[in-house]
DNA sequence: GTTGACGTTTACGTAAACGTCAACTATATT
DNA sequence: AATATAGTTGACGTTTACGTAAACGTCAAC
């Protein structure tokens, strides 16, 4: 196995490993192994190999994390490969963060204008349900009132 | 046509009509036909014929609305339908007034637990992107700081 | 020498809410 | 009659991010 330890007198303590294993990386960062594989089917990340064998680097592990916080932070898949990519040849990173800015940029107004919209349909909500407790509260047969309220 | 007029001295005002063709509604409610017709197919309206055309009521215009209105609030079309469903027995709407007020408040705390995460996004985004702007303005080689950035 | 844990590939399935044809019908106008 | 306009059905396509078998390899442990 990758992930127990190589020898005896090889101790190797959590954080300062080298190497990871699939099934470690998913457990640490609580996805399955298999969204893992798929990343990689999108050309996110490229483990060595040892046979068949997925073998992480710390590079990988990094990029994993960064993976993740996109998808937290609502990024599509291609827009982090897009931002992943244009990382990797050092030298003149400024167009790469140049475009990153632009996509937070991008991304920060489109969560801005979910949280008007949810706030506005929060408020729609909390009103129907007052309502709809009124007529729960006067519960004769005031059908038609419901139709104002959500449904 | 139905949308019209029926004839010379069938004066008919916008609003107090009592047919609509699925245009009509279709571009009064912003959807396209198409749309209209894949709620029916869901079993959310079953307007009229005149032979093969679609005849919508005052009725099924109102259920439209209650749909759309139910898709703003991000109610998926199933739900929709029990509330609707439940509506159309008239006698004793207790029963769909308290599913639908249910139906509500998950809907509420479901929302509300998304502007929470929306909320931690646009603060992430907010720092990393006035990190991103640093890192431009000292725009040399500095590759390394971005990745604790966003990517 | 078998069990069990873990790994692999390939490939089809899922969910939601429609969009996009294609091919046809019906009505109305020119 | 021919064209224009609006309507219809049916079926497949789209998108995103994986899930879920199937069928098999590998390796250490018992």
């Amino acid at each position: 196995m990758i992930g127990k330890q190589m020898n005896a007198n090889t101790k190797i303590d959590k954080d300062d490993r080298v190497q990871f294993s699939i099934t470690e990386l998913a457990e640490e960062f609580g996805v399955t192994s298999r969204t893992i594989r798929f990343y990689e089917d999108k050309g996110l990340v490229n483990p060595e190999r040892e046979g068949t064998t997925r073998i992480y680097s710390r590079k990988d592990r990094g990029r994993l994390k960064i993976i993740l916080r996109g998808r937290r932070l609502g990024f599509s898949l291609q827009d982090i490969k897009k931002m992943l990519d244009m990382y990797s040849p050092k030298g003149e990173p400024t167009g790469q963060l140049t475009f990153t800015l632009q996509k937070c940029e991008e991304q920060l107004e489109k969560l801005i204008a979910q949280r008007t919209d949810i706030n506005e349909a929060i408020s729609e909500l909390e009103d129907g349900i007052a309502q709809l407790r009124e007529h729960l509260a006067s519960s004769d047969s005031a059908a038609d009132g419901c139709k104002k309220t959500i449904a």
